[in-house]
RNA sequence: GGGCGCUUAGCUCAGUUGGUUUAGAGCAUCUGCCUUACAAGCAGAGGGUCCGGGGUUCGAAUCCCUGAGCGCCCACCA
């Protein structure tokens, strides 16, 4: 690096011009590369991939910054900091995207059959999947590109099938023709999980059934009228006086003309409805089990876009299931069989990708055995046990820990897992089928299962084998991520089990959890230590920012406008752990206003430098001079550092991680600029050369320091003022000097102590000013009667509060018509001559006594509270004495001075 | 129907195992300033029945009970 000179350094931080500067130095230095290097601790993070569909939205920018600073911090620390990043093929929602994209260019994807669809898919991913990461960049994100992975590249894609052949050979995974959530929008199974039930307004139907043999009815209540036509029962509860005449009787079922059993079946609610239910095995999961109970016939009468079938009456009959129940209804009415029809409002099941509602659907599928015969609690065998055990002992920690609680309880409740799906885009399943030949047996039924296609049926040994037509769930593939990221024995046993998986609450059951499952199953470990749940990004109206809505400002536009910087910065310090967040695009400018701060801080520093301007004083940088003439001021400085380093440490292992980044923003604001700065001012133009020397020095080093820890949360601000502070090499960067160690000999109390006498002082001083309104370019004359201010303090206190003359002497008298003020047992006295409204002087100063009164009264009733003596610790007493000494004297004086006053 | 979270200044939030006391910060508001790092800034000011009601305690924003409101998750009520 070439020094830069002052006059280039702009006045105002300008982020566009140096963040892509900085991001390809990391890059073509190969900064975030990690390899296996048995002399240092790794620390892995494995990114959650996005999909290939997806876009950067602000949900993203949380998510990827966290993890940026957890890696980079650790990076600094001297740990081997590896971070994967890649893309999940999202099997489900890719191909929804890609078949509304061909659908839009008049294609039909059943038309072009698979291997021309998948094709599309290959040149859409190609196309699109990279945009995502192109766009994580922008962030700043330290991830190792070399390691970049993909859910369907080839070796993952072996070990997706790999884990079924696995689970399939251990009775894990099984076939079975079970009721399922049915996508007719997509044609496919779907997972418990990718339900989403939404409250929507509909009707309560109530329809009357005629009694076989008799003139009754019975009554039953709907909200899905359309599936009458595949009921095989009426049920009522056995208890119920109203109907025990009935149960066995037989119903005559309208339209369909169907003879169907009234029957008793104690999941019959009596209070609801009319206490009579009609079923409907086929369509409905509670229907499915009374069907299976009482051994009714199952009538499935929708084809697999959820039209009617040939089981349903001729003119009822390839009809949208919206159109049938019209028809329903209409022919129900002209029967004179519709009772009454009530508004009533219900959750109906959507599914998350095809956005239409889900269907009950009988099929054949693939699932996965969660948990052992009889639930979890009797082996531990199964996939759910270890799981729950691990976070149970501790060795996975959750943050917040109250997402444990929804683990525990999703994992105990747990349902096999329907892993099949009848989609293309994915990894298929690993099963053959013998279709066989006139010499096929029984046997040549069985599936064969295996991870390289089988030449021929092992029974019948015919060639003549088909493969299974369904993929995986996408969440079946990425539940391996944590190891399959790493293609080596050797890299999984240095870096499995990652450290830290920072990802959202919404996908706790889908990914989190399956994970642990994986890894305790596949790798006998834990797939990572702890988990960060991240907050969830609202708009201004508190609606959660998403695509669907757009409602989310495009992070490029936001990192244009303010800086990656700062858009981080932005995010991170309105995000505590475990609380969602209100964002809108004109919080940015904290952000921005904090690295434009820090940008002036850093050039201040820079202008005194030598080398940097011609013409400029001579101080030069000497670093042994680190701790030369230091005062309490600097004293000070290295205390609040210091303490600074412990606390920030601290919210960091425990994840608070806008905490951590509050700390260092009032370090650097509060403490470095609004006070060290100011305060070596005096020194830095004072004449001794050394002391300029040893102050200047100083200064960048404390800076230096604050740099680094600001780092991880900010990189391109920090490493462009880190290479402008100082001469690097080639290569050398921030992002791999050594992170400040805390040294707590460095905090001292007397010097805080000492600092925060001087800043009263100070800040009472400016105040009189201020309610003066006296220019601050006004100098003013000031008073001090005590014995406690010290020599060295009082440059400061003129440099900072503007005065030019300070008298101090404990014996000093009020002069007529000043301000005064009254702390610490110190009085301060501001001649005022002719600019001083005595009334109003006469106020405050009446106003102050009224307060301390008031307090005083409360710490006097405390003290003389037996009891509070008694009972609170020592110190706690202590303290309070010396408030009220403190104040008991405040006030004397400050009654001293009003009666003086005039 | 269960479970979880939240409620503190106009807004967004901090507030450690109860005790620096006058409950803090940023934004917003008001006042004065282009003071030679920074107007994206500096120096000041105002602004609060800590959601309501009980209780424990010498002492509660903090712990317990209870009520209200908001949000989220889970659950097969036709």
């Amino acid at each position: 690096m070439s020094a830069k000179s002052f006059s280039d350094i702009p006045k105002a931080y300008n982020p566009s011009q140096v963040e892509d500067k900085w991001y390809k130095y990391w890059i073509d230095n190969g900064i975030f590369n990690s390899d296996i290097d048995k002399t240092k601790k790794p620390y892995t993070i494995a990114i959650p991939p996005p999909n290939i569909t997806g876009m950067l939205t602000m949900g993203h920018i949380l998510n990827n910054s966290l993890q940026d600073i957890f890696i980079r911090t650790k990076r600094m620390q001297g740990y081997n900091a590896c971070w994967v990043p890649g893309t999940d093929h999202a099997s489900i929602a890719t191909e929804t995207k890609v078949t509304k994209f061909l659908a839009d260019k008049q294609i039909d994807k059943y038309q072009i059959g698979r291997e021309a669809f998948l094709e599309h898919c290959q040149e859409w991913k190609k196309e699109y999947g990279g945009i995502i990461i192109q766009q994580l960049k922008k962030l700043g994100v330290s991830c190792d590109w070399r390691r970049e992975r993909f859910t369907m590249d080839d070796e993952y894609y072996h070990e997706v099938i790999k884990a079924f052949v696995e689970l399939y050979k251990e009775g894990k995974i099984y076939r079975g023709y079970r009721m399922v959530n049915w996508d007719p929008a997509n044609k496919s199974a779907i997972s418990d999980e990718e339900v989403i039930f939404k409250t929507v307004n509909g009707k309560l139907w109530y329809f009357k059934y005629p009694v076989m043999d008799s003139e009754e009815f019975i009554v039953v209540a709907t909200t899905r009228p359309e599936t009458m036509l595949g009921d095989t029962g009426v049920a009522v509860n056995p208890n119920d006086e109203r109907y025990k005449h009935l149960i066995g009787k037989k119903i005559l079922l309208p339209i369909a003309d169907r003879e169907i059993p009234i029957f008793a079946d104690d999941y019959v609610d009596m209070e609801f409805g009319t206490g009579a239910v009609k079923v409907t095995p086929a369509h409905d999961v509670n229907d499915y089990d009374m069907g299976q109970r009482h051994k009714l016939e199952m009538i499935n009468i929708f084809n697999d876009d959820a039209t009617t079938n040939g089981n349903v009456p001729k003119e009822f009959r390839e009809l949208d299931r919206y159109e049938v129940r019209k028809k329903v209804v209409a022919r129900l009415e002209e029967l004179g069989l519709m009772f009454k029809i009530e508004d009533y409002q219900n959750k109906v099941g959507y599914s998350e990708r095809g956005n239409v509602p889900i269907e009950p659907y009988l099929s054949e599928q693939w699932f996965m055995k969660m948990s052992s015969e009889g639930g979890s609690a009797s082996g531990g065998d199964d996939l759910v046990t270890p799981a729950i055990k691990a976070v149970q002992e501790g060795k996975i920690r959750f943050y917040p820990k109250h997402w444990e609680k929804t683990y525990f309880h999703w994992m105990e409740g747990i349902r096999d897992w329907c892993i099949s799906r009848q989609l293309w885009w994915g990894h298929r399943i690993p099963v053959w089928y013998c279709v066989g030949d006139d010499h096929c047996n029984l046997e040549c039924k069985q599936p064969i299962v295996s991870i390289t296609p089988p030449e021929k049926c092992p029974h019948c040994g015919s060639t003549n084998l088909k493969q299974d037509e369904d993929v995986l769930d996408t969440w079946a593939s990425s539940w391996l991520w944590a190891h399959a990221i790493f293609k080596t024995d050797e890299e999984r046993k240095y870096y499995y089990p990652t450290n830290t998986l920072v990802t959202g609450p919404d996908i706790i059951f889908f990914w989190v959890a399956r994970m642990i499952m994986a890894g305790m199953h596949f790798m006998k470990d834990i797939p990572f230590s702890d988990v960060y749940f991240t907050s969830i990004i609202r708009d201004q109206q508190g609606r959660k920012m998403s695509k669907s809505l757009g409602n989310s400002p495009d992070p490029l536009e936001v990192i244009k406008d303010y800086g990656a910087d700062a858009l981080r910065f932005t995010v991170i310090y309105l995000a505590p752990l475990g609380q969602d967040v209100f964002f809108s695009t004109d919080k940015c400018e904290l952000g921005r206003n904090f690295a434009n701060k820090i940008w002036n801080a850093g050039r201040f520093l820079l202008m005194n430098l030598p080398d940097r301007q011609a013409g400029a004083e001579n101080i030069f940088l000497n670093k042994d001079l680190k701790n030369a003439h230091k005062d309490f001021a600097d004293e000070w400085i290295f205390s609040r550092l210091n303490k600074t380093l412990l606390q920030l440490n601290k919210a960091m292992d425990e994840f608070e991680v806008n905490n951590a980044i509050k700390l260092i923003y009032s370090f650097i604001w509060n403490d470095f600029c609004d006070w060290y700065v100011e305060m070596i001012k005096n020194r830095l133009y004072a004449d001794n050369v050394e002391v300029k020397s040893a102050v200047l020095t100083r200064a960048i080093s404390i800076f230096e320091d604050a740099l680094k820890m600001l780092h991880p949360f900010m990189p391109f601000i920090t490493e462009e003022l880190w290479q402008l502070m100082d001469e690097r090499k080639d290569g050398e960067s921030i992002s791999t000097s050594s992170y400040p160690v805390a040294d707590g000999k460095m905090i001292k109390d007397s010097a805080d102590e000492e600092m925060d006498f001087v800043k009263d002082i100070i800040t009472a001083i400016r105040n009189i000013r201020g309610e003066m309104n006296i220019a601050p370019s006004k100098k003013v004359n000031a008073m001090i009667k005590s014995s406690s201010v010290k020599d060295y303090q009082i440059e400061y206190i003129k440099k900072l509060a503007k005065v030019e003359y300070l008298k101090v002497d404990p014996n000093i008298q009020k002069p007529k018509a000043s301000a005064s003020a009254v702390l610490r047992g110190v009085e301060i006295f501001i001649p005022l001559e002719g600019l001083i409204d005595l009334e109003v002087e006469r106020q405050k100063i009446q106003k102050e006594i009224t307060r301390l009164e008031g307090s005083l009264a409360g710490i006097d009733k405390k003290l003389s509270n037996e009891k509070f003596v008694a009972n609170a610790a020592p110190e706690v007493v202590e303290k309070e004495r010396a408030k009220q000494k403190d104040w008991k004297e405040n006030i004397i004086k400050l009654k001293e001075i009003l009666s003086n006053l005039s």
